[in-house]
RNA sequence: UGGGGUGUAGUCCAAUGGUAGGGCGCCCGGCUGUUAACCGGGAGGUUGGAGGUUCGAGUCCUCCCGCCCCAGCCA
């Protein structure tokens, strides 16, 4: 509204006096002396009302509200080293917009399941209003990497006809007279544009009904997806590492004072993507693994703790590659030297959050693709389309798509993914 | 979908098989610099549901339901 300050920018505020906008986040009183908790999105300023120095009805009304009523706060800014922050508001005038009922949720603890019941009110605590505040950053620095670089935003429908990567965890829904599914990548339609516009990347949700139970899944995801035309499996790699280092670097740089708040140790989040990644086989990773205890049979994907035990080895975000054809999915291209691999890379990060980023050459060879779509025994009718691009001017090409909740937990230092994204969608938890 | 845990006031937790209690929140009162303020008083409970064992069940047993953690799957 006309005037309206926001907390963020109290700093440059110092002696003015300034009209604050925002819900009451806690009220202390001493008697005499009155201090609101005032939010507004931006931020937490201490506001003080002193008996004899504002209007006896301005005190009274502060008296009165509850937490989270909506309030219009007029003051004057001041530093002082006993307010949280370091800055308050000499409180001149209040306006009540509306009186809340009584909160439910306290300034004590509670438990995951009464919060996640309440994650509508629970989004405007002191440390989600932060974790949403980096999820925007992570989601700004992405478009910004990609567009500085020349690429195109473009998108892939929802809706689709058919599986991408499998078929056992579509979401299925009515459509009209036949049967379509909630996509789970949009890979192969970002393949189809980059055909069209060479590099393209989209930003959108995606949907697998796993039903999985753990703090790295949901069943709606975001995704950040680039498919480039003539962009080889190394390249496909350094454009990636550079992305991360780009999200973390700039959210450090921009949310700094969200990831204090959060409690993240700042400097070791820089230090792991400051160097070059840590780059391994397969076949190496299976050895360090083992050295860990951790014993895998070849040709099977990591689970939780090997993702973690890798993370923690390197203490960096590590390209695992050279991997095995038989357990990733059928457009990957094979490495020439053994087509027993294939030219793809996961990304696995540290700390236990796991893989951050899946990407591959695909195959741009119609032959060896319809092989490969019949090997998987998927049925060929869905992919005539997808095949089409060898038809027509195939290229090289490769991308890769990068789980934004993930990225968020990682760079707030979660224990959960759940908390990365406004409103979760997890096995049992479709409300709020 | 397996394995484990848990369910007591609005909420977070107590209660050797023997009278269900405390913190926070809420209501009333006090306090001129509080830091999830503090101090005094008050209201607030079919102990998730259904059976069972027992003189007696919040506590033990069975089933059901909810939630949490771990694993598989993956981003």
């Amino acid at each position: 509204m006309e005037g309206q300050t926001y907390i963020e920018e109290i700093a440059a505020k110092v002696g003015q006096e300034v009209l604050l906008c925002g819900w009451l986040y806690n009220r202390r009183s001493s008697g005499k002396i009155q201090f609101l908790l005032v939010r507004d999105g931006t931020g937490i300023i201490q506001g003080v009302l002193v008996k004899g120095e504002v209007p006896d009805e301005v005190f009274a009304l502060a008296e009165e509200l509850t937490q989270e009523s909506s309030i219009k706060v007029r003051g004057v800014v001041r530093a002082d080293p006993r307010a949280p922050g370091g800055f308050e508001l000499a409180v001149t005038g209040l306006e009540l917009v509306h009186l809340a009922e009584e909160y439910p949720i306290g300034k004590k603890e509670h438990g995951v399941g009464f919060l996640m019941d309440h994650r509508h009110l629970w989004l405007r605590s002191a440390l989600q209003v932060p974790i949403l505040r980096v999820r925007h950053e992570v989601l700004q620095a992405i478009r910004d990497f990609f567009n500085e670089r020349g690429f195109i935003a473009t998108e892939a429908p929802i809706l689709t006809p058919a599986a991408v990567e499998g078929t056992t965890t579509l979401f299925e829904v009515n459509y009209f007279d036949e049967k379509a599914y909630l996509t789970q990548s949009g890979q192969l339609y970002l393949e189809a544009t980059a055909m069209a516009l060479g590099r393209v990347y989209w930003i959108g949700p995606t949907f697998r009904a796993e039903r999985s139970k753990t703090r790295k899944h949901l069943t709606e995801f975001w995704m950040a997806e680039a498919e480039m035309a003539y962009y080889e499996h190394e390249d496909n790699l350094k454009l990636q590492e550079e992305l991360v280092r780009y999200i973390v670097l700039r959210t450090i740089d921009r949310r700094r004072k969200e990831l204090e708040k959060l409690g993240r140790d700042i400097d070791l989040l820089r230090r792991e993507v400051e160097g070059p990644f840590a780059r391994i086989t397969y076949d190496e990773s299976l050895k360090i693994l083992k050295q860990k205890g951790l014993e895998l049979p070849w040709g099977k994907d990591f689970g939780a703790p090997e993702e973690e035990a890798l993370g923690d080895h390197f203490g960096k975000p590590v390209f695992v590659e050279a991997l095995p054809a038989e357990m990733k999915a059928f457009y990957m291209e094979p490495m020439p030297e053994n087509p027993d691999l294939v030219l793809a890379a996961d990304l696995i990060i540290p700390e236990g959050y796991g893989e951050l980023i899946g990407g591959s050459q695909r195959i741009s060879d119609l032959k060896l693709l319809e092989e490969r779509l019949k090997k998987f025994g998927l049925p060929r009718e869905p992919y005539e389309w997808y095949l089409d691009l060898r038809r027509y001017g195939s290229v090289p090409h490769s991308g890769f798509g990068l789980g934004i909740e993930r990225a968020v937990s990682w760079i707030c230092g979660l224990k959960h993914i759940r908390e990365a994204i406004p409103f979760p969608r997890m096995l049992y938890r479709l409300t709020p």
